[in-house]
DNA sequence: ACCTGAACACCGTTCAAGT
DNA sequence: ACCTGAACACCGTTCAAGT
């Protein structure tokens, strides 16, 4: 028994799911194998299934790991509104700084970080007065839009080529859009250039304050 | 020339889009293999390559060819509000009847299905009288909703167990939920049962209602 | 009970060889 | 120009064998 902490530590879900994340951070979803997770916890692949049941456990636990702790870290807030932005900027940061973890997270909405989630926006709207099916529903329009642009966000500047920066490719993406015809795209036309220095941050709180208007109105 | 018809058409970028997505539809994601495209199409895998450059870009060609017919089916409506709840209802119908676009959707967005969804919302919220920053960040803000809620509601039946069904498999999810911590998750708690028997669609059109009503206050 | 690592079935992609 | 299909590198997962 004792031997076994010579070298290393014996293995636990724990350990197993500290390393997937690790290895999630630094190369994305596609860095995250068996073989690679052995190689790093210094054991066959096969024992990771002795604690883990399969690579869907796995990143669902990672998931989980890596939602818990934002949510716990956020600061309380007494306005609703102003708990409710917070929530949501977590989220977005913390889907921006794991970006695996987007995907994931509207994949098994019944594990353990869901529930954290709608709890941390839906007792605010209490507190606002909502209840029945307006509050259901509130609070799962804003968690959706929540992990909907979240997701969205930390997808696209992955798939961008490396080596042109972001508003490079910005302005690539506005320049193929302002040639589209305007008389069919009257809308991508004339918004094509705003489009190319917006800040995603601010226009994902534009859309939550615009919920939170319609909710309160 | 001729002889080519024989037994089969000559391979061609659109019957391989079109036979990926017969297997998508039938098999989900994990169903697209180039082994399976060649059989289907009486031809060998490295055939495909002459014509699509790998697999990410089948993937989405195939998304854009779905999204373009969904779009291009939508009947016309004068008012506004009721033109973009028309479009954000055929998105949620088209990724539910095609889940394994959702993903794709958001993953490459200067790709053409994009500016399509742009303009189909755009377009009415400048009929609203919308002009400039306010104008775009509201059209974000919708089509991030729609394609986020969409997406996460393809998600959500395909992981449950195969058999039981959808009701079910709400009423476990539920239970679950409401076996929390009363003192730690009064809004879960309390809207568990609600939850049972919500429904997607309706819920979906009531937060797109919502973000009109933050738009237009 | 827990770990090892070879073996299995299966991918996406490439490429020399054909027509 | 377009197609064939074996070969390559790489997966997730299993399992007999060890401790």
């Amino acid at each position: 028994m004792a031997a076994r902490n010579q070298r290393s530590e014996a293995l636990s879900k724990d350990r197993i799911v500290e390393a997937a994340i690790a290895l999630l951070d630094a190369g994305g979803a596609q860095a995250l194998t068996f073989r690679a997770l052995a190689a790093r916890l210094e054991t066959g692949s096969g024992a990771i299934y002795w604690h883990v049941a399969d690579k869907n456990e796995l990143l669902a636990a990672a998931t989980d790991h890596v939602v818990a702790r934002v949510i716990a870290d956020i600061a309380d807030e007494a306005d609703p509104r102003a708990a409710i932005r917070a929530v949501a900027l977590a989220m977005f940061d913390a889907i921006d700084a794991h970006p695996w973890a987007g995907p994931q997270l509207f994949r098994e909405p019944w594990r353990s970080s869901m529930p954290l989630i709608f709890e941390r926006v839906g007792a605010p709207l209490m507190a606002l007065g909502l209840t029945g099916r307006r509050l259901l529903d509130s609070a799962s329009a804003l968690v959706h839009y929540i992990l909907g642009v979240a997701g969205q966000n930390a997808a696209n500047p992955r798939l961008a080529p490396q080596d042109v920066d972001r508003e490079a490719f910005l302005a690539h993406v506005a320049a193929q859009w302002m040639q589209l015809d305007p008389e069919a795209y009257p809308f991508v036309h004339q918004t094509a250039l705003q489009m190319r220095d917006h800040d995603d941050r601010a226009q994902f709180l534009f859309g939550i304050d615009l919920i939170l208007a319609g909710i309160t109105r």
